[in-house]
Formats: C-alpha cells, sequence, structure tokens
DNA sequence: TTGCTGACCGACG
DNA sequence: CCGTCGGCCAGCA
C-alpha cells in the first residue's frame, strides 16, 4: 500500500475501473476523503499519462459525463473512440445515460 | 521561498 | 439562468 502520494491513490482506483464503466473525478476524490479534491484527480491523471502504467483514463469524467480531458489524451477523438470501443455510448463528447455506465469506487471499493 | 495553475465540484448572488 | 468564487494538494517558474 504506502500511497503516500495522491496521485498513486487515483491510479490505484481508477485501474480498478471494470471495463465498460466509467466514473468522475469527484468521486475518486470523494473516495480519497477530499470531495473538493477533485481538481488533483484530473492532475494526477495528466501525470499517469507520463506514466508507464496503463491508467485508463478515458473511463475517467466530469460529473456532467462530459469527456473534458479528451484533449489531453494528444488525438482528439481518441477518448471518445475508446470509450465507444468499450460499449459505451458517447456523443457530442459526452457520455450516454452516464448515470447508467458509472461507477463508484465507494459503493464498489468499500471505502 | 512564494505564488499561480490545474482533465473539478458545489455554493452563492 | 448564468457568472463568479472558494477549496483541496502538488508541481513548476
Amino acid at each position: 500500500m504506502a500511497e503516500d502520494l495522491f496521485f498513486q491513490k487515483v491510479y490505484n482506483v481508477v485501474k480498478q475501473i471494470p471495463h465498460g464503466r466509467v466514473t468522475s473525478y469527484g468521486a475518486i476524490a470523494e473516495f480519497l476523503a477530499a470531495r473538493s479534491a477533485a481538481r488533483m484527480v484530473g492532475w494526477a491523471l495528466n501525470a499517469s499519462h507520463c506514466s508507464a502504467q496503463n491508467i485508463p483514463a478515458h473511463r475517467v469524467v466530469n460529473r456532467n459525463g462530459q469527456l473534458t480531458g479528451k484533449h489531453h489524451f494528444g488525438v482528439t477523438g481518441l477518448m471518445q473512440q475508446l470509450l465507444q470501443s468499450e460499449g459505451i455510448s458517447v456523443e457530442n463528447d459526452t457520455i450516454k445515460d452516464f448515470h447508467k455506465h458509472f461507477w463508484d469506487p465507494n459503493r464498489e471499493l468499500l471505502r
């Protein structure tokens, strides 16, 4: 364990996201006992991009289900493409039935 | 060392 | 309804 680093915790949660499932920055932040720390979650994912680990950051979106971080994937449309590849309907950079694909770490991982 | 910014969220006016 | 602000932590100039 020893997740002294904030991003290490984020990676741990994001990597546990099931296939075809999505979550929000706030949910992860809340899982880290810091609801308002959602900003750092996105920032941690940004670092994950540089990390050698496979972080499915495309499964992480904002509360609105919008692919706010799609621009950070390097290629426009890649994030949407990946989500659709997992069976998630995405349109206009927004996930359809977001709550239906929503995966809450606090509810699935039990704190 | 200080200060700003950041893939957000919720509250306030 | 929409614009603005505060908050959390860590990296960078």
